[in-house]
DNA sequence: ATGCCCTGCTGTGCAGGA
């Protein structure tokens, strides 16, 4: 079973993209972010075998949920704070496993509300990562985390060292999911610098690999012994008009009905 | 230190992204 995610940076501008990808790469089930827009094309995803689930708001943020097989929604937000209206929590279930799609917030610039926000926004995760891990539910998390883990997850500390996705406490707090027992998937796979799922627009940066690594899969280690493999797919990121961001996809063995 | 580039919005420059 291949799970994947992929922030587009507005559906609308990307569709074409999208639905090619969709029908290339045969993804089971593909995680959107940042939709950008209230509008949403069900019928151009039907049409090509997918259900469709998406939280959606005006402009900003979006995240949708897409799959050849059935979609159980769970949650459509993220516990921990009645007031916050943003759109970027999908938390359902897709045949045995709990996936869960995120667009965590920015936060920049650095020692404003919005980093205190993603700071918060972080905790709340947590704390949904912990209630599901001691509810032994096998969870997937999956999408834009903006954070930079480490840093050969990026082509250069010093450029990043200002900015939100790099700061010491979210990244502390990526290491937290990974403590309450989950594991970054790409890394699990892949050890070596220089992959990326995210490429500035300007100076070049996408030509002379100047990425950072941000969108990623978090896997609760029940489900370890069932991951086949992580890869980033580049070839998005280098078409006309693309996204600044490049899927990731996930291989996971599915359980035979009868096991379930 | 800032902007570079891209997107949506009821815009005609701005906010937000990362």
């Amino acid at each position: 079973m291949l799970i994947a995610s992929w922030n587009v940076n507005s559906l609308k501008s990307r569709l074409s993209q999208v639905v090619s990808w969709l029908k290339t790469q045969t993804p089971d089930v593909l995680l959107l972010q940042e939709l950008k827009g209230t509008e949403f094309p069900v019928d151009a995803f039907r049409s090509i075998g997918f259900h469709a689930e998406f939280v959606a708001q005006k402009a900003y943020n979006g995240v949708a949920t897409l799959s050849r097989h059935p979609i159980k929604v769970v949650s459509t937000t993220l516990a921990g704070n009645q007031s916050d209206s943003h759109a970027r929590y999908l938390e359902t279930t897709i045949k045995d496993l709990r996936i869960i799609n995120i667009y965590l917030p920015n936060g920049n610039p650095v020692g404003t509300e919005k980093f205190d926000y993603k700071l918060a926004w972080m905790e709340r995760l947590k704390k949904r990562l912990a209630i599901l891990k001691k509810r032994n539910v096998p969870t997937i998390v999956g999408g834009d985390f903006n954070v930079i883990p480490e840093d050969i997850d990026c082509f250069s500390p010093k450029y990043w060292k200002n900015d939100a996705l790099f700061q010491p406490e979210p990244r502390e707090r990526f290491r937290g999911f990974l403590k309450a027992g989950y594991v970054d998937a790409f890394r699990h796979f892949n050890h070596e610098p220089g992959h990326y799922t995210f490429w500035e627009y300007f100076l070049d940066h996408w030509s002379h690999n100047r990425g950072i690594r941000i969108d990623h899969f978090l896997v609760s280690s029940s489900l370890q012994a069932r991951m086949t493999g992580c890869l980033i797919d580049k070839g998005p990121r280098g078409l006309i008009k693309p996204s600044d961001h490049t899927p990731i996809i996930l291989a996971i063995k599915s359980v035979p009905p009868e096991m379930e």
